[in-house]
DNA sequence: TTCCTATTTGACAATCATTTACATATAGAT
DNA sequence: ATCTATATGTAAATGATTGTCAAATAGGAA
């Protein structure tokens, strides 16, 4: 299933879906491949700016959120300020936050149990279900969890 | 463990610890009491002005930090525009969000695993780790998932 | 290839949640 | 009752995200 599509693929869907595919998509959906970073839609422009001076930050937003409705990246709201894309769209998927530094990861974890029939369907039908773990990560932990990075701050993609 | 004090036992908790008890602290504490609405501060707002009319927001956001720092609630950031508030501090217990009307249900579940212990120390020190379940609601379902509430919109607390 | 039109874009303003600034009011220890 | 640190309210600032709309353009049709 859409586990990291190319940016062709995501062409080609769009193309498919009635959307045009224009300079800027194509290089949002370049930036995202691959990206575990879990940038947000600002760090996703930063990048943008550097190709193309004019872009704006709402076809970011606004292709960011087409994406996510056609089912190719995942949007996650962490409680930290603003949302986090992720191309990662694996089941079993879930999160490692770090509240010093603020980064997230993504974290492999096939429960015994699926934990989607936890739920009775007779009160909630599940959709998904996503675990995030909050916590420190090594760094921080070495740095005496001092490490700076407010929640607010901007994280630069690699 | 800290769950669910009385309006009393938060004000000896808030002088016990160099705060002061003010009428509005005193209000809050009795609208959060019991109340299982995962009620937004606005929310929780709406209510203090009918008693307070000259309240303000910002006062409720101070006090529900405050209470939130001292352990006695915790805030959810599910990604529907706003934070929500929970008094219930039980560990065990996660959360059912309809994508639908927006509504937050508390959800015991006890994992045969303990979550915490599936990630390794040696890459994250996991402080907390909470299950957001997302689907749709028995009502939500019924209505034919057209229960207009937008994610944004105000909820009421019961 | 050129044309045509629905879709995108970008500049800008608007909105929403949350926080800051600061002068005034007040809880609660003495 | 006094005094001072803390809390309050007004009003304005901030940051993330969305709405408006005229100008630009992708890409199918001719």
């Amino acid at each position: 299933m859409g586990v990291v599509r190319s940016p062709d693929e995501l062409c080609g869907l769009f193309r498919a879906s009635g959307r045009k595919v224009t300079p800027q998509r194509r290089r949002i959906f370049e930036l995202l491949e691959g990206n575990s970073s879990h940038p947000t839609a600002d760090n996703i422009y930063l990048e943008l700016v550097k190709d193309m001076p004019t872009v704006s930050l709402k076809t970011v937003y606004l292709t960011l959120k087409e994406l996510e409705e056609m089912g190719e990246i995942q949007c996650l709201d962490l409680g930290m300020g603003s949302a986090r894309f992720d191309p990662n769209v694996d089941l079993e998927h879930h999160h490692l936050v770090c509240v010093s530094c603020g980064q997230v990861r993504d974290f492999e974890l096939s429960l015994s149990q699926d934990l989607k029939c936890q739920v009775p369907e007779a009160i909630f039908s599940v959709t998904k279900a996503e675990i995030v773990f909050r916590g420190t990560c090594i760094v921080c932990q070495r740095n005496g969890g001092v490490s700076a990075v407010g929640s607010r701050d901007k994280v630069r993609i690699s």
